[in-house]
RNA sequence: GCCGGCUUAGCUCAGUUGGUUAGAGCGCUUGAUUGUGGAUCAAGAGGUCCCUGGUUCGAACCCAGGAGCUGGUACCA
């Protein structure tokens, strides 16, 4: 490299599917996180907290093979050659936990767990692939009163999180409800597995897409807006009906679901034990008043297909937001949950009955801030600002007594000249600013700025010359009434 | 992954039927105001017109490939 080459810079830019957050968002996210931890805490469940890297054959299903070790998940090889993967959900490190330390649990083992989560595939709105979740699980409890806790804390937890009673509810289904309707529809059978899992599928696609569309799903395939064809289930019609029907047990009213249910899956053995747990979570529910405007039994909830055995839950949002440019923007799921009995099996060999719920944190934020518009500013320090930077000890000084006053407050530390530096309080959000110059200094005083009031007073400015020379947001106090004064400003507002 | 649209200043976007110095608004910097943010006025900085290759006397514009963004769809533990 003896000649000169152009410096390299690298390009400022953050990963795709990732985002950088600041300020009032995380502000608001730890509060949302404290209000549902807050809620798992009082029904009993104690914090845990793991890794952010599992080895991969412990995180589940994604064993990377050579062509693609980064399907789904974000893997990489330690340098022993063993594969780990960054987790890309709560709960597949809970099972590894509670088999791991399986003899020295209290169980039923109930803990909660915040943290974030990656996966490794496409982003889209309001999609990343890095994000929060917040979740809840016992595990050692079998169906269906451990289910029904935890169906009625999702609730709460959600509330807790500034989802009014009303605007969200629970979905619930149950995973031996669609092995009995799949009995009954034919569809058991060996050699049927992938009609199943596109059966499975379509359903899930009902509030999407419509019956129209889940019926050509079902049948030989759909065709979407761009042109792109899905291929179906290939049911006969006679198939199709009994799916459809199915989904259309749906009522408004829990006990009509389990009786309509009857009807139609009554004759399937795995139905029979679905209906006898909904059920009875209905029934458990309804008598605490957790009623259908909460937690309803709803048909085409499906959830993931992978490890689910029992009941499965869904939150969705039932209000309406628009996005930035005014179109609707259908929020959904929020957080889902359900009864996993096989997955600490994978380690022990030995059945563990669990079920679980998990809030994700930074969609519910971007809904309730679609709906609520922006979120209120937070409010800045108290500025102090600088006139001679050989007297920052007393600017140093009156900061400390207003933060042990437990004000916020920092000193300007700039380069930058004073008009600047009540920019810089501006631009902070900033309540207030104080200012000690030569005469306040000399009269003993400082001059504290109203910059909330001000503000609202600069609506009618029109002559800046006079604005100046009234400062009418600003007044004069003894130096040792600091803290009094500050505080007495901030009480204003 | 598949199908479409888009990519020009920090942001929102105009523009060029292929031609010399690429624009606006907002924002930013500086000044009018050696000690006062938000109004006003003036000046200024800021661009590999996404990247790579091709066609052409000449490409920000046309063509091909790639990347990113975006909408739909698929997958989603």
């Amino acid at each position: 490299m003896a000649k000169k080459q152009k410096e390299f810079r690298p390009k400022a830019r953050v990963p795709r599917g990732f985002r950088d957050r600041l300020g009032e968002e995380l502000i608001a996210e730890k509060a949302m996180l404290e209000r549902i931890t807050d809620v798992y805490a009082s029904y009993g469940f104690d914090p845990l907290e793991t890794p952010a890297f599992e080895y991969t054959d412990a995180l589940g299903k994604f064993l990377p093979d050579v062509d693609r070790p980064n399907q789904g998940v974000f893997s990489l090889q330690d340098d022993d050659e063993q594969w780990m993967s960054l987790r890309y959900d709560l709960t597949a490190p809970l099972a590894r936990f509670v088999a791991e330390n399986f003899d020295g649990l209290a169980k039923p083992f109930r803990r909660y767990a915040v943290g974030r989560v990656w996966r490794n595939e496409k982003p889209g709105p309001g999609r990343f692939r890095e994000f929060t979740q917040c979740d809840a699980d016992s595990v050692g409890a079998p169906a269906p009163h451990a289910d029904t806790e935890i169906a009625m804390m999702f609730a709460d937890a959600v509330e807790a999180a500034g989802v009014p009673r009303g605007d969200y509810v629970i979905r619930i289904s149950d995973r031996k409800l669609m092995n009995g309707l799949l009995d009954v529809a034919g569809l058991s059978g060996e050699e049927q597995a992938e009609q199943r899992l596109v059966t499975l599928r379509a359903m899930d696609k009902l509030d999407r897409l419509g019956e129209e569309g889940v019926r050509q799903l079902l049948g030989e395939g759909r065709k979407d807006e761009s042109g792109d064809f899905t291929d179906g289930a290939k049911l006969s019609g006679d198939q199709a009906d009994i799916v459809m029907a199915f989904m259309a047990a749906t009522k408004g009213s829990n006990e009509e679901t389990v009786s309509a249910l009857k009807d139609i899956i009554g004759a399937s053995e795995a139905g029979q034990a679905g209906i006898a747990d909904m059920a009875s979570m209905a029934e458990t529910l309804s008598a605490l008043g957790y009623d259908e405007k909460r937690v309803l039994l709803d048909m085409s909830i499906v959830r993931g297909l992978e490890y689910y055995t029992g009941p499965v839950f869904e939150a969705d949002l039932t209000f309406e937001v628009a996005d930035e440019k005014g179109r609707p923007v259908r929020f959904g799921s929020v957080g889902g949950g359900g009864r996993y009995d096989d997955l600490v099996k994978r380690f022990k060999g030995q059945e563990v009955p669990a079920v679980g719920c998990s809030v994700g944190v930074s969609r519910l934020l971007s809904a309730l801030q679609a709906r609520e518009g922006a979120m209120p500013k937070a409010t800045g320090p108290v500025i102090v600002t600088v006139f001679d930077k050989a007297r920052m000890a007393d600017y140093q000084l009156m900061a400390a007594e207003l933060r042990s006053a437990g004000i916020r407050a920092e000193v300007y530390l700039g380069g930058s000249n004073f008009g600047k530096q009540m920019k810089y309080a501006d631009k902070r959000d900033a309540p207030v600013a104080i200012i000690q110059g030569e005469d306040e200094r000399a009269n003993g005083e400082i001059q504290l700025k109203d910059l909330v009031l001000g503000a609202k007073l600069s609506k009618e400015i029109e002559d800046n010359k006079a604005w100046r020379e009234d400062q009418p947001a600003q007044f004069s106090v003894p130096r040792e009434k600091l803290v009094e004064a500050v505080r007495e400003v901030l009480a204003r507002h």
